[in-house]
DNA sequence: TGCCAGGCGGGGT
DNA sequence: ACCCCGCATGGC
């Protein structure tokens, strides 16, 4: 039995930022539930917002709609709202630098304006383990299969079916098994451990560096997953998540050697280096290693049209 | 059909 | 600080 959301609240944000583009940031690494090529859903703590481009320039119109009575602050969710989508986050800096880099200059013409939109630590931590040791496609159809199962589906009026996340609650409710039934092989205990830290850690550190080392205690959290969960939670972009697919890519790019991969590129990226590496898997469509290097070779380091998923069409397929 | 994929931990040296 | 292996699963 799908229930029904109503409408409680309409408001508008103003994008104040440059560059900023909405259709990429609602779009990129989204579920169809969240995205339909118009319309975004935010699943915030007791509401879902429903987000889209205004007839008027650099505005968004947003309604706040539940499935149930609830209270909530108006000022909470716009802020809530604002935050998810970067709208204070000025990247002209990123983008410039962006430009004139070997690998990402094309991608950062067409992809300009492209934020990070942002998702709660503990669905971050769900995307970075899903992505441990397997491929693009197989880590988001794992991730679809959790949601899927385990997610609370609502019907929003003039959207359709979207769905509400599971908590960490659910999963140490249900156990491992609906995770085992959702493929994620191994990983399932790791998910299973992080649902159970988050419901007993009544309070987790503010800054991320200290909150890193909080999460490392996590059996199956790495360097690679929790870097990850703190680019797509809190766009700490200091830590780049390099893995196996991008630290080959350096190497063949820059040719640096395999021991001084990160130095080096955080040496070019600075404070940006988390969201270089995240703009790569968008800008070749997150294709296996081999594909991507090819792609690199003969120039082709934009997103292009495919009959499969990609970071950019996730949202058409799942 | 055995590899191998956007990791990780445990074991070695 | 390295190297190596096993691990669920799915796709060549």
């Amino acid at each position: 039995m799908v229930k029904e959301a109503k409408l409680y609240d309409i408001f508008e944000l103003e994008v104040s930022v440059e560059p900023y583009n909405f259709k990429l940031t609602a779009q990129a690494y989204n579920f169809s539930w969240w995205y339909n090529g118009r319309s975004l859903i935010i699943p915030l703590d007791n509401v879902l917002v429903k987000i889209k481009e205004h007839d008027k320039e650099n505005t968004l119109v947003a309604e706040i709609y539940s499935h149930n009575n609830v209270e909530y602050n108006l000022d909470v969710i716009v802020e809530e709202t604002a935050w998810t989508l970067g709208l204070h986050e000025n990247l002209a800096e990123f983008y410039d630098k962006a430009n004139r880099d070997p690998l990402l200059g094309k991608a950062a013409e067409k992809l300009r304006g492209y934020h990070v939109r942002t998702t709660s630590l503990w669905n971050a931590l769900l995307i970075g383990v899903c992505q441990q040791n397997a491929s693009f496609r197989q880590g988001w159809r794992m991730l679809y299969e959790i949601y899927r199962r385990l997610g609370q589906h609502v019907m929003i009026p003039g959207y359709g079916e979207t769905l509400i996340p599971p908590q960490p609650k659910t999963i140490v409710e249900k156990g491992i098994e609906p995770l085992i039934e959702a493929r994620t092989g191994y990983r399932a205990q790791t998910i299973y451990r992080i649902a159970r830290f988050l419901e007993e850690t009544p309070s987790l550190p503010r800054e991320p560096w200290k909150l890193k080392q909080f999460l490392l205690e996590v059996k199956g959290i790495g360097e690679y997953t929790v870097r990850l969960s703190l680019v797509l939670s809190k766009r700490y972009y200091e830590e780049p998540p390099i893995d196996r697919w991008l630290k080959e890519i350096i190497i063949q790019v820059y040719g640096v050697d395999k021991s001084n991969v990160e130095e080096y590129y955080r040496r070019i990226w600075g404070k940006w280096a988390g969201l270089a590496a995240l703009l790569t898997t968008i800008a070749l469509d997150a294709e296996t290693l081999r594909k991507a290097l090819a792609r690199i070779r003969e120039g082709r380091t934009v997103p292009e049209e495919k009959d499969k998923p990609t970071p950019l069409t996730l949202w058409k397929y799942f």
